[in-house]
DNA sequence: GCCGAACCGTAACGTACGGTACGGCTTGCC
DNA sequence: GGCAAGCCGTACCGTACGTTACGGTTCGGC
């Protein structure tokens, strides 16, 4: 989702049978959460156990492989920061909220969170740290330059790039994960996104435009 | 923790031992998180495994309980809102700010939360619910009077107090909570959490303070 | 056509754990 | 004292599932 691009790791030494394994892994962890068993993934990707365990190690590498395949198909399009107005700094950081509500209200995201959740009490594996890394830190390293680039422009005004785009980060997701997350019936409309993305952006130009320029409103 | 009230329906028609057996099975949660077993309770509490099937009925029922009665534990004093200016609000604010980052960031919270997100796949209980009701929803019907008196008073100027609530929630807990229950090493020290909850007030007033008066900054 | 490698489907194994049964001990009541 | 209730400790049962083993099939290379 969000604008695949075919990136050089993606395959990262995948055949394609074991993507499509991947892929039925992924539906499954969908539907059933961290209680499929390894019956039902062999059944689903029609592929035999023994295959399973000779590419995969056990459970918690098949996990993590699945997460890592979904993490790496969700790369998205960088911004260009040149040219940076302010309709188009608000623009972009519009889409960054869109695009990031459309991703943790997602199906997958939700059953991959839960997942990395569960698992992230016990040292097993670090589920949790590459949904991290692929969610959460990946976001940060995107719309930073593009914070940066609003600062240069002196369309922005902040200290610390990285508190600034914690409050953006709280300002867009709220409560909207944790709810989902609990199982909160939640509904994120196109429209309720848009809306969001675009009362977030405001609240965040409010507390971090410069003070140039007629910002009263 | 945060103001124990010995409530009404703290007790629940729970006997004293019957409370040490699920103190004894909270502690073992925050240890071992969903994977505690029934054996393992029954040790720790000293009780045996029959009691605890005639008490809780089965695992779900236990966790439930375990869950039910750390919530019982948490309820904080109101904040009384008569005599309200910007000085005893922000105070009000500030101290919400830093109780709930108190509470989102415990061992206690993040092992409950964790077991709660792992559980809201399978419909089997209500864990997430429960969670939920006694966490955010909570938060909130203790805020929104607060708010709602600051409206009144002049101090505050917001539409929905829903939606004024929610953006106090994302400015306060940003990506704190979804680090922590995926793993992140992030510790907030109690200097950390009070200069958060003075910058997310801050923050708040900027954005909803009421323009009448010297709300410059 | 033959061979080996890879893989499918399924059966089998071992274990961990939820749930149950039971003997023994304490406690309160007659 | 006798007795019943409640509970502890432990042994036990059944099952689900991770993991392994194996026979049968496909397929590329010679």
């Amino acid at each position: 989702m969000l604008h695949i691009v075919p990136d050089i790791d993606t395959s990262e030494t995948l055949t394609e049978r074991q993507k499509a394994v991947l892929d039925a892994a992924l539906r499954l962890l969908v539907e059933e959460g961290d209680q499929l068993t390894m019956t039902a993934v062999a059944r689903r990707a029609s592929c035999s156990k023994e295959t399973l365990y000779k590419w995969f190690g056990d459970r918690d590498g098949l996990l993590t492989a699945t997460v890592q395949w979904q993490a790496s198909k969700v790369r998205v399009a960088p911004v260009d920061a040149k040219g940076l107005d302010l309709a188009s700094l608000t623009a972009s950081l519009e889409r960054f909220a869109s695009d990031w509500l459309k991703v943790i209200s997602s199906d997958t995201s939700i059953a991959l969170n839960r997942v990395a959740v569960g698992h992230a009490g016990s040292g097993k594996d670090d589920l949790g740290a590459v949904v991290l890394e692929n969610g959460r830190f990946a976001l940060a390293r995107r719309l930073k330059p593009v914070l940066e680039a609003g600062r240069h422009a002196g369309l922005l005004d902040f200290a610390d790039a990285e508190t600034a785009f914690r409050t953006f980060f709280g300002l867009v997701a709220r409560d909207v994960q944790i709810r989902l997350l609990l199982g909160d019936r939640l509904e994120l409309t196109e429209a309720t996104i848009g809306g969001d993305a675009v009362r977030a952006t405001q609240q965040f130009l409010a507390l971090f435009g410069a003070k140039t320029g007629p910002q009263g409103l």
